[in-house]
DNA sequence: GCGGATTTTGACTTATACGTAAAAGTAAGT
DNA sequence: ACTTACTTTTACGTATAAGTCAAAATCCGC
């Protein structure tokens, strides 16, 4: 079978405009196919996307995600690319880390706005 | 005591620059106080800063960043603003827990690429 | 009250990640 | 072949969140 999608089928199963997925293509994240001038995504683009788009969600650059794509596509084989590597993996996580306890303590502020909404919402229910 | 904080002590503690601050007070952010045209920063200001910048890194936006700050200060009285500040805060929420799933995954990913890289680094380091 | 460092203001510039508009090409149905 | 709906390329535009630079005002230590 290997179905392939059109730009728009994936635009709209991922809430994002053709601009971009052309940018994307511009910016190197993805080489969909081509028939003619119309390009055709295979479900290995649209799994990259959905990467690429996970990237974006926690505020990754396009340089970073593509730095991730790198590695993947073509792992580096000297020790000093590895250990450079490996260092700025490292960066990445201690930042990942920051921003999951970022999210927890606005959560739990998050929860406190609402407790002290449905406090006052409770008052004000009582006089009407 | 109630010690004052200069403009340049809270950029070096935060690492961030004099313009970012006055940007913030720019933007509605933050009210220091002044002393002549001198802005003297409260630790109350301290604070606040410091969730400026904790909602910077999880993506908010000023203009969010803002709105939460005047909920703070100023919380709405109405029903109606309250439902609807409610709606807000669960829509975030989600928005949240959205980006700690992301993130959850992408350490995960970053743990492989770490670890081939581990495998990789011993694989040569046998042969030299 | 002087000098050097700091601070302020204002205007202009920058990078990122797309948006938008225009003009032309393509595909599918009738 | 014609319409209608997509799609492509090119080029310029935009918002956000600051950075940069310069000139003037202000502060602090002596």
């Amino acid at each position: 079978m290997d179905k392939y999608y059109t730009i728009t089928e994936l635009t709209r199963e991922f809430g994002i405009s053709t601009r971009t997925l052309r940018f994307y293509e511009d910016e190197g994240l993805i080489q969909p196919e081509r028939r003619g001038r119309t390009r055709l995504f295979r479900s290995a683009d649209r799994r990259l996307i959905q990467e690429i788009l996970r990237g974006r969600r926690i505020g990754f650059t396009i340089a970073e995600i593509r730095e991730i794509i790198q590695v993947y596509k073509d792992p580096p084989g000297e020790a000093g690319q590895l250990r450079l590597l490996m260092r700025k993996v490292e960066e990445k996580r201690e930042d990942l880390r920051q921003k999951r306890r970022d999210i927890e303590e606005t959560l739990v502020e998050l929860d406190n706005i609402e407790e002290s909404c449905l406090t006052r919402l409770a008052e004000i229910g009582v006089n009407t």
